[in-house]
DNA sequence: CCTAGCTTGTAACGAATGTTACAAAACCAG
DNA sequence: CTGGTTTTGTAACATTCGTTACAAGCTAGG
């Protein structure tokens, strides 16, 4: 049954499993094939996550209820991708979100007991399980470390650095004001008077997509703000 | 020879194995016990993370580099704790912080391909292992919520509805202004005024530990600021 | 009861950012 | 090249928070 879904042989759970080896392991597990139609509630924001499910036809949405009441789309989830993959395991497995189908949608469910079995018997699926989530950790520390700095000069000093990793003095920037605006959740003139700031302090030089660090100390003082 | 660590019964990793299981695992794969005396690096900060590492004796910290060269204490690692446990495996696997011991320590050292050994032939460590970095994720995704709301009355309104789940209507602060400043990355005098405001507003009435939700919807519309 | 230490309340002022708006510059497609 | 769209620069004003400081209230131990 799972050879009618070649697609998840792309899934970031079994890449490097080869199609025999990945029949091997689903003939030994249970598992199901969820239908959904299209504008159908897959799971609401709260309730315990109780399988690990990947999607393999369809799309479909993470959505939110802001204060209002009104709907917030976070994202958009293709197959073959797993759904609240964070959130199977751990001591707060509630969906985060609720998740509904923007079209008619097949899921592969799988639930627990049986997951863990998977991942016991196919030492590569385990390590891809683990990459995933632990990417995920690391990701997550990551935009932690951005939104604890106090100020868009230091976002921005952060950045900088990363992007350089310390090294290059000339670089072009990849995104623009407003994305960068998006990325660390500001104002779009925001960061053009931060960029005006430190040119004005002397530490970089920035001039279209083009910037120029010129003291590195001096970027690095930002971090502390 | 982990026989001489009986704390390791006691790991987050290996709660619920029994001894005898713990004896069985242990000596189908590869280990090592290393030994550190006191003030020497563990790791390095940036460093790949190779092998899983649980403290089995003495104590260990974490310890970043600020701006100016000076180094701040992030936390204090006691046995049977593991080290950077979601930095072992994944896409960007290094050391988050410099890893200093306190005093002479002893640490469990597994390489990577023996923990995935472990993971297989257990299923209650792989179950476990898979609840502490999927908890971390989860943790790390509650303290983002936190970090993106722009107003300090927003996280408050958050804290409060988390606390009582939406429905006690009168309940206990469990934490001083002083510890909400620090979990929230505030001045604790901010603290002080966003509740003034928000006895002001009518939406909550407080005093001392004593909180009262007046007005929940109104409190609901801080989440968004 | 008294004292010391901790917590809270409050205020003034400065710093940083958000919001709104408009103009200029840059970019892209026809 | 031209026109339309996107991006950037800038400014004024409002909002929020940080910092510093001091006083009052609370709590625990002697």
């Amino acid at each position: 049954m799972i050879n009618n879904y070649p697609i998840v042989m792309q899934s970031p759970l079994f890449k490097g499993v080869g199609m025999d080896d990945l029949n091997n392991v689903f003939s030994s597990i249970h598992y199901r094939i969820k239908k959904y139609d299209a504008d159908q509630i897959i799971a609401f924001e709260g309730d315990e996550v109780k399988c690990l499910y990947i999607l393999l036809k369809g799309s479909v949405k993470g959505e939110m209820m802001d204060p209002s009441g009104k709907t917030i789309k976070i994202e958009d989830i293709l197959p073959p991708k797993p759904l609240a993959i964070a959130f199977v395991f751990g001591s707060a497995n509630k969906f985060p979100v609720n998740i509904v189908s923007n079209e008619p949608s097949e899921l592969l469910v799988i639930e627990k007991a049986d997951a863990l079995k998977l991942f016991s018997n196919n030492e590569q699926i385990l390590q891809n399980f683990l990459n995933v989530i632990s990417s995920r950790s690391q990701f997550l520390t990551q935009k932690i470390k951005m939104l604890s700095f106090q100020t868009i000069k230091g976002k921005l000093a952060n950045f900088f650095l990363q992007e350089t990793k310390g090294e290059a003095i000339d670089f072009v920037l990849n995104k623009s004001q407003n994305a960068l605006a998006e990325l660390f959740g500001v104002a779009r003139p925001s960061i053009g008077r931060a960029f005006k700031e430190m040119n004005d302090d002397g530490f970089i030089h920035i001039k279209g997509k083009s910037v120029r660090i010129i003291d590195i100390k001096g970027l690095r003082s930002y971090l502390s703000t």
